[in-house]
DNA sequence: TCGGCTCCTAACCGAATGGTTATCTCGACC
DNA sequence: GGTCGAGATAACCATTCGGTTAGGAGCCGA
């Protein structure tokens, strides 16, 4: 019995499923499934099995896993306890979606690690699904994206979700539908905003195309026939010169909201709590609101993680 | 940072001594000190290191030693919770000293498991230093042996340690001093009553034989030159056969409380418990007087355990 | 200063862990 | 009754873990 088979199904009772616990872990799903396995034979139980949509804990099960919930959360509680002792940075482990990690987040927490010293951020990614199993099993301190269930979350900024595409382009009788559309990954997330954008218009499968970033897309709506979806004043910028326009219709702009979420006041790190405080700063809104904010050397942009922490 | 690793930790940190607590665990010296020092380089601390005499946390350690102990205790109510979810026997590790597991011990748990069904008992021999420490940590559920400080401890039995020899033993003008000891692994327990009896009459070190079994013990006594420490009503038989004979001296025999120790009642498991109320029983007394209550079949004595449970 | 005790390190080894890709099995669903 | 999706299994590989024996470093007491 190893911490990492606890927390491995840890995560699968809770998000219910192998696959998406292989998923949040960055590991193929066989992995997932053998340290599954070797659990099982150890404590001589199934304690998790699959039952129509879903799975379902034996009676052994519930009871282990909230042991080992607790064991893995001690662990985390270990590591802490110790940087804080010798006096090391602390650290704070973010999630975020992928279309945020990219520009709004980074430089929020560029400005919130210049401003609060002796934390050491980093900054992961996550579907909205994944997010809350994260937090909750302390595989991350902080998220930020759309509000979450079960989590101390708190609405920090107002933002448009917009479409732009080519000044010329000329949509077709079936709309929005018929088009291109041209995603970040977080597309394929589909309770991120994006996805339920593309659920909404219905858009099919086959006219979904995903890019590794925002900007990306863009080009490609600039260059292409097709639209993307872009935080509006991030593309202002290209609005204003022209090579992009707004592309209206329902639904379309939509106002949303960021939300900032975490364990309650008693449960999370010090560093999550300081960045909670920042966050509601005006520094912190300047930052999030200049669209320039581009990414500021590699520091907060080691390619993209997919993968989550160890 | 495995549990391996952690539960070495702590009972370093308990025992105050790497040799202390290989010898715990049935391993040798290298094999602790290594477990630790992957923990320290994990870490990043040195977590715990010599002052003197005896072991020192550092302010880290402190913190960390607590927390492991949490992690290794809920990893074996894991393995409870299970078992116990399935219907499984339940399993009852019990410690004692190695002239007990001889004899008394033995006996009692198997009347027990006679009596009380659905128990699965298994006996291991230790240190009267190690045994606290190993109830403590949970590798054991109950010690059976001297009074164990920290711990809830009940006197069970009155017993009579005496020292027999051969019936014509003539000893010289140095007392028990200056004759041989023939004594069972207990002997080199400097804290158990054999221990204290040595140490008391200042029996120097190469007049200690020390024997697997008390029995061993005994034959040689009745054999050779010199004394050997006995549970009095163990040896009965010899003594009223002629075999042997009781030596008086100061502080010879002397009577001697054999106490039950295990956690507190919340944190006890329910065999532990069963056990407690078991043992004060009448029948339960008759088997531990019994003097002729052999090693019933293997059962309880696959030779001797040094080791204790993983 | 010389043993001797205790702890640490080195070198090595077998077994378990954790990961991969490829393939099988099984239930749900047209 | 195919087919598809999701989980389990197989085969394989690198790494780590946990163990050994052998030997080195510090610190005490005689």
């Amino acid at each position: 019995m190893t911490l990492a088979q606890l927390k491995v199904f840890v995560l699968v009772s809770r998000l219910g499923s192998v696959r998406a616990a292989a998923a949040a872990l960055g590991v193929s799903e066989p992995a997932v499934s053998q340290a599954l396995a070797a659990l099982r034979q150890h404590l001589d139980d199934p304690l998790i099995s699959r039952s129509g949509a879903g799975m379902e804990l034996t009676p052994a099960g519930r009871r282990v896993v909230s042991i080992a919930s607790q064991m893995v959360n001690l662990a985390v509680d270990a590591e802490v306890a110790v940087r804080q002792s010798n006096g090391a940075a602390e650290l704070l482990r973010v999630v975020t979606t992928s279309t945020l990690s990219q520009s709004i987040v980074p430089a929020l927490l560029q400005a919130f690690t210049a401003r609060a010293g002796g934390i050491e951020v980093s900054l992961g990614v996550a579907t909205t699904e994944e997010m809350a199993a994260l937090v909750e099993e302390r595989l991350a301190d902080v998220a930020i994206g759309p509000r979450l269930a079960g989590l101390e979350a708190e609405a920090v900024m107002r933002y448009r979700l917009t479409l732009v595409g080519r000044p010329d382009l000329r949509l077709n009788g079936n709309g929005l539908a018929a088009t291109r559309w041209f995603v970040d990954p977080t597309g394929t997330d589909r309770l991120s905003d994006v996805g339920v954008l593309l659920s909404k218009h219905r858009v099919p499968e086959d006219r979904i195309m995903v890019f590794a970033t925002e900007q990306a897309a863009w080009s490609a709506a600039a260059a292409g026939d097709g639209v993307a979806p872009a935080i509006d004043h991030m593309v202002a910028g290209e609005v204003d010169r022209g090579v992009l326009t707004r592309v209206n219709a329902t639904d379309i702009p939509v106002d949303l909201l960021l939300y900032v979420s975490s364990l309650g006041a008693q449960r999370r790190s010090r560093a999550a709590d300081r960045l909670r405080r920042f966050i509601r700063t005006p520094v912190a809104m300047q930052a999030m609101y200049r669209p320039d904010s581009g990414v500021p050397a590699a520091k907060f942009r080691p390619p993209v993680y997919v993968t989550l922490w160890s």
